[in-house]
DNA sequence: TAATTCTCTACTTAGTTGATAGAGTTAATA
DNA sequence: TATTAACTCTATCAACTAAGTAGAGAATTA
């Protein structure tokens, strides 16, 4: 798996909902600086992150953007592979593709990208942005604490 | 970490060599032909290999290429590394990028990525091609078995 | 010398990434 | 109702990379 830019800003747009998730709207622009995302290429991908059910948003003055699930129950993974496609370090483990190993038992590397892919899915299906939250949180938390101790 | 087909491409061509270590020079076509390889792409592919100190070769008639290393001390991880860069979800992990996260401080997906290297890197670099060698006649003897019995 | 085989450099083509631009649509409110 | 604020949609673009192709050159053998 490799994440790219939009994977990533992806991952740090949800991170920021979920951090005002049941506190109302969040416009574009306030994500994109609080993230340093260009304001127009985050546009497109809270666009796809609403297609994809994770966020529901409303037009005009006082809109905005809002988290449309429980940050509990999104996990890392949901959005890494709506991103970036499926989690596999070659594209012939995943079922989508016929092109490459077309002799499966030919190849010999095989188990061992199974191997990479399941292990990667066991961090990234296991965490959910309430758990990034947490942490975000925890590590602000400590931060202040080095100002008032 | 993502293969493409060129680090694909090497894993196999140096499997191939490992098949035939200390069995003599072996031709770029023969190597191309069996793992199913565009020979003009796979000729730029060993040369870097060689030049990264894991082939050698001979040119003229008689020529080919043999492996320079014993099979049991290249591990699959310092091939990945040569063809697809540093194995990591994201760039700003490895040390050699500054780009992403410079506030790393406040940067609460790294660790997550950190586990994931860790872990891929657990996998690619303790398998090594005598290990790849021996399941692939694990694999060709069961093959035969199939036949014979 | 001729055939074989690796070596080196340049080129190409298609696709992806990371944006940017701008017109359109909806909602609040003065 | 007019204005403003905000999301929505589509098109475009420049740079880069991946994958592969082409062809001349150099070394070795017979």
């Amino acid at each position: 798996m490799k994440i790219s830019f939009r994977g990533d800003y992806a991952l740090k747009a949800i991170l920021d909902l979920a951090l005002h998730y049941n506190k109302g709207l969040v416009r574009i622009q306030e994500i994109a600086e609080r993230q340093d995302i260009p304001i127009k290429y985050l546009e497109q991908i809270l666009l796809a992150l609403k297609g994809a059910g994770y966020l529901n948003s409303q037009r005009g003055a006082k809109g905005g953007y809002y988290l449309a699930k429980d940050p509990k129950k999104i996990k890392l993974g949901e959005i890494i592979r709506l991103m970036e496609g499926p989690i596999s370090p070659i594209t012939c483990v995943s079922k989508s593709c016929y092109k490459r190993c077309t002799e499966e038992t030919k190849c010999v590397f095989r188990p061992l990208w199974n191997k990479i892919r399941s292990l990667t899915e066991g961090v990234v299906d296991k965490v959910s942005f309430a758990d990034m939250c947490r942490d975000y949180e925890a590590k602000n938390k400590k931060k202040l604490d080095m100002y008032y101790i």
